[in-house]
DNA sequence: ATCATTATTGTATATTTATTCAAACAATAA
DNA sequence: TTATTGTTTGAATAAATATACAATAATGAT
């Protein structure tokens, strides 16, 4: 069953290769490819890895990449499902990987709505390092974060 | 019919506040804040803002603001459509605002795709400097790097 | 191996979102 | 004024996407 692992890697290669507008045209793509399924698989698989449809501006709908962590990589996928890949929790601290260079902007945003579980965030170029207030749990912190990773 | 400008204005101030999962339920906060349209017009708002929806990694859907600059702030609206808001031209370069903190990363984004359009880019906090390659018109570059603005 | 549990998937369908078409309205020019 | 053109909108509908349900396949424990 390893093959939904390298089916969404190539649902990834293909959304940033190309210009996607919808899932039928991916589902061709997939099929060009070797790889046989069904929208709702397709649809299940883009909810998983947290693609977004978005306006091209013109008059016509791209799929793209979220901002944050490489969904597919990490961890056991039970372990995936708990808490965004891209976050991870050590001691009262918090590291959020993100894409090179994204770490800046989404600590600024985090700053900017400073939700009250977070006392403080410093970035590097794609890590960010999250202090929470004392007094939430590790869920709360999570999902307070996880807002503004896509 | 300045409403039209004051309610696209509303609709970005309540996805940013507010977790809003689909166009009905932002329907019924517009109606709070009276202002009174059906869900086809709000799909042509959510449209021309750019904004995407995108998953929220646990089950659920939610309405985001693109990274780039503020849609609807600037110029007119015939030159709006014409090219992206956040992207401007002066003489053979090109500028391009984002939202604070995330210039570096969509930089980042435009090298490691490296269309043949961009030959390179500096980023600060809120601004990339694009040098275009010689030899492509402006709405050429301008697609290519709207590309990666969503 | 056997059973229990969890993941993955397709079919059919529900839900959600986009668009077509026509109408109302405004702005502009003659 | 009267055309003319462009914008905005709603109603109805089309298109696109998500999900309930059932079945099958994988995984793990004993």
């Amino acid at each position: 069953m390893s093959s939904k692992k390298e089916r969404l890697e190539a649902i990834c290669r293909i959304i940033q290769a190309e210009v996607i507008c919808n899932q039928e045209e991916l589902l061709k793509r997939l099929e060009a490819y070797d790889f046989s399924i069904t929208q709702a698989t397709l649809s299940r698989d883009i909810k998983q890895l947290k693609i977004a449809r978005i306006h091209d501006g013109k008059d016509a709908y791209v799929y793209r990449l979220p901002n944050a962590a490489l969904p597919v990589t990490s961890t056991s996928s039970s372990e995936q499902t708990k808490t965004h890949p891209a976050i991870e929790f050590s001691g009262n601290l918090v590291v959020v990987k993100t894409r090179p260079g994204y770490a800046m902007g989404i600590a600024s945003d985090i700053d900017a709505n400073a939700p009250h579980e977070i006392l403080a965030t410093i970035a590097g170029d794609d890590t960010i390092l999250v202090i929470p207030r004392e007094g939430y749990n590790r869920e709360r912190i999570a999902e307070a974060i996880a807002r503004f990773i896509q």
